[in-house]
DNA sequence: ACCCAGGATGGTG
DNA sequence: CACCATCATGGG
């Protein structure tokens, strides 16, 4: 069962490597083992053509949200003022990078892992968990490799601070630990239905609440595990662009409704070496 | 050896 | 309120 699709402004490896998800995985033989919760697709690119291992329901049901289908990434970019020589060189860089519509649950975890760390760290630090606590996943008749499932809460449940010291999560051990404790047992849906009722402002405070949750990492929460494209996380690097490229203030009214979006640009131009 | 990484917390002035 | 030391740990 495979699907082949076109796609503008679609480029896998730059979605992998702009820091936005650590669960893909490269495959053997180009492309990517992509689980969300128990589903999985693998996923490759050829020439135009993006080639998933799901069928059209599969497609339309989950995947085609999942991967921002129905944005006018087209749109959005050659709207960038092309005044902006900085912008239009990181949308220009970045061209292919949606920003994807990830699992809740998943973003929240793997974003309190991710604060001060390095992404290749953090990537390896899920892989670890996915592969202790998590379920293997396959595609029927294309196993490429070893893919697992990112735990649920129920599933990291056993899992104790030390558990989490040999994953590699460091001093926010005893984070994840709060983490999963306070969203199994039905509290990740409660969580879910409370934050899809709450304004923006207000559902980036009630994350907050979470221990080891602060403003950035809500916000990547909001912006990567609720789809509010509005949110503009500030880390390291966008910290340092705005002080060298915007001293007078970013024109977030300009790019309004897609702010999140042209963050993520940004933050990937600024990786490159 | 050194600084940095998609920061947050708890204590102090 | 605003600072600020501290937190693990590996990447570059």
């Amino acid at each position: 069962m495979s699907l082949r699709l076109k796609k503008g402004c679609l480029d896998l490896g730059r979605i992998a490597g702009s820091g936005q998800c650590f669960t893909w995985r490269p495959l053997a033989g180009g492309g990517y083992g992509i689980p969300v919760g128990e589903r999985y697709v693998e996923a490759r690119q050829e020439g135009e053509e993006l080639v998933l291992s799901c069928s059209q329901e599969e497609f339309d049901g989950f995947w085609r949200a999942y991967f921002d289908w129905d944005r006018d990434y087209e749109a959005l970019l050659t709207g960038i003022d092309p005044a902006d020589t900085y912008l239009t060189a990181a949308a220009a860089h970045g061209y292919g990078i949606r920003v994807l519509r990830q699992d809740l649950w998943e973003v929240l975890a793997c974003f309190l892992i991710s604060q001060n760390n390095n992404i290749t760290r953090i990537t390896r630090s899920v892989h670890a968990l996915s592969e202790r606590w998590g379920r293997e996943l396959s595609v029927p008749g294309m196993a490429c490799g070893h893919v697992f499932s990112f735990p649920t809460p129920e599933q990291l449940s056993p899992a104790r601070e030390a558990d989490y010291q040999a994953a590699g999560l460091g001093y926010r051990a005893k984070y994840m630990v709060r983490l999963a404790k306070e969203l199994s047992g039905g509290g990740l849906a409660r969580w879910k239905e409370r934050l899809e009722g709450l304004e923006d402002r207000e559902a980036e405070q009630a994350l907050m609440e979470l221990y080891g949750v602060g403003k950035k990492v809500a916000d990547c929460v909001c912006l990567f595990g609720l789809h509010r494209a509005d949110f503009f996380p500030v880390d390291t690097h966008i910290r340092k662009i705005f002080h060298r490229y915007y001293p007078e203030g970013f024109p977030r009214e300009r790019y309004r409704g897609s702010l999140g979006i042209l963050q993520q640009y940004m933050f990937y131009y600024d990786l490159r070496k």
